[in-house]
DNA sequence: CGGGTCCGTGTAACCGGTTACCTACCTTGT
DNA sequence: ACAAGGTAGGTAACCGGTTACACGGACCCG
């Protein structure tokens, strides 16, 4: 019942294990015949090398992990499904490992890995780079994604500054005064610098339009509950900034319920480009996570197999102007 | 450099492999005291269990293999959820493998994971039975998820036939008479059945409306283009049958771009509920495909762990009507 | 014809854990 | 005082591969 190991191809076929490794794996120094023998054997006993066993003996996996907090939201979806197809395509597996909200967690999931992977995928935008690094295992290489990073690690980031700067000033451009952030969680890097940009844009190209923010969590709910206080509180709103896409769903949402018309009264702006934006026509700045993921997994193997690449790669988001903001009416 | 290994440990403490093996592991016959020892020299070096070597002598993973034919699409991205939802829970380790267009390139991958993976979970519409029966490793425990089964196995599927039949008989409740199905791509198992309900469920609760099938391949492309055609031919059409959510939604733009008010004119109708079915407003059958994927990898580690446990479990999809078609208006 | 090469193959050590089996010692009962 | 039983811990085999090294035979050369 148990599956051949390469003892009984070595037994059927008449030759010592090590010829049949040799053959099995295309070594030059077999000679024809016993290669043919071994490959004949393997076939009838329906032989397939234990990736176990093969990995221990040549310290190698052929394998990356990936650590991610949550697989909750299409942002993720779309960086996993990069990862996916880059790793597939480089002939790596991917081991999965999902949901790690607090430090230790986290570092939990990364040293089960260890023995199962030659190298790991972080995002943990959540996390403070001294945990981080705690957490790391030493001997792994690791890319970090969207993640504050320890300095000298290899990193992807996205350019949040760059972003919402081209946002910011898209809603200036067409005439919008009274703009509303509405910020991701504390603590989230990205959710900081979205911020700080929202900020320092506004500060810079209209001194005299009050920085006004609310508090977010990145979830669709937070973004439509921060719409309706606002609303509630009779603010004047005309263009709502939101730190990702999900939260300005939920602000559409909000404003839809209060019958106020998107985009002539409020313009609404996202965060990502998520598939589900182009669906609802939600003006955002396009990060391309699938390119985001797979860049990784390029730079990753590339260090495992001896590149020397270090630190931190920036992708530059583009501004997609859709139907929730107009592109006419410049001030 | 290299990361401390076992040996490393026993010597640091001055006792025997042995002993740091049970200490570690928390086996009872060890002093507290030689146990405290161990336990200081695991932390002092940094030491961290390598998973690659336990799984080889324990002859057991940890972890178990998904395949899948595409990661794109949001209907996959779901089930992957659930899977890695209670992958996750119940202290297992995801890995992942996908693309897998023929049955040759599947069978590949199912080999690629023996001896990574403890069992398999297998998401093969395309499949026929023979063909994955043999691409199938012997020894490995598989569930098997939305595929023709070969018979014994254990395998989760959708009720295809009653959930077209809900769809079916709502429109046909609510005064619809010239339905037309966009069917998914031949040789998909679910398509088939998705196909061949809507023809029975007509045949049997409106035998004077004619069957209208054109072809599709579940992609929103298809849709468009199927509908777009159907408008031009100047055909008489009320309602619009896709065979899943992506078609469904494809047929909404090119109702759009014609001019065609929904659900006034046509209706249209999915099926999966997609995340993005919720935002489109889109009338559909929802298949809860995290539970799906969860309850897949219940099953499969329920197994190796002993369970007896195979057949097919049918999960029932429910009706979720939107906007897309009314509730009013009866015949 | 002896010595050096090259080729094909087998033997056994090794990767890093787990654990069956054995030993040494310490109790405990009679 | 001694046999029996229990406890703690060491030795080495094993999981299933890979590969350094050794070895024997064929071939070539001077």
């Amino acid at each position: 019942m148990a599956s051949a190991t390469i003892r009984d191809v070595a037994r059927q076929a008449d030759v010592s294990v090590a010829s049949v490794s040799r053959a099995l794996n295309g070594h030059s120094n077999v000679h024809p015949e016993t290669r043919a023998r071994v490959v004949e054997a393997a076939k009838a006993l329906g032989y397939v090398p234990h990736a176990g066993a093969r990995s221990l003996s040549l310290a190698r996996n052929h394998a990356i992990g990936v650590v991610l907090p949550d697989l909750h939201g299409e942002f993720f979806s779309e960086i996993v499904r990069g990862i996916d197809r880059e790793t597939t395509a480089r002939g790596y597996h991917l081991l999965l490992s999902n949901m790690h909200a607090d430090a230790e967690l986290a570092a939990q999931a990364m040293r089960s890995m260890r023995g199962r992977v030659d190298g790991l995928i972080v995002m943990a935008p959540q996390l403070d780079p001294a945990a981080l690094n705690e957490a790391l295992p030493k001997g792994t290489p690791a890319v970090l994604v969207n993640t504050s990073d320890g300095g000298e690690r290899q990193a992807m980031r996205v350019d949040n500054r760059a972003g919402m700067e081209t946002i910011v000033r898209h809603l200036l451009f067409t005439g919008r005064r009274s703009l509303v952030h509405i910020a991701g969680p504390a603590g989230n890097i990205d959710a900081r610098e979205r911020r700080e940009a929202f900020t320092a844009t506004l500060a810079e190209h209209a001194p005299n339009v009050p920085v006004r923010i609310v508090e977010g969590n990145f979830r669709e709910e937070a973004g439509a509950r921060a719409t309706a206080a606002l609303l509630d509180a009779g603010e004047p709103v005309d263009a709502i900034v939101a730190a990702n896409d999900m939260m300005a769903l939920g602000a559409m949402n909000a404003l839809k319920d209060a019958g106020v018309v998107v985009p002539g009264e409020v313009a609404v702006t996202g965060f990502d480009d998520i598939p589900l934006a182009r669906y609802m026509g939600l003006t955002t700045v396009q990060v391309r996570s699938a390119d985001l993921g797979a860049r990784a997994v390029a730079r990753l193997i590339g260090a495992l197999e001896g590149a020397r690449d270090a630190g931190v790669e920036f992708v530059t988001p583009e501004l997609i102007v859709r139907s929730t903001s107009d592109r006419q009416s410049a001030a």
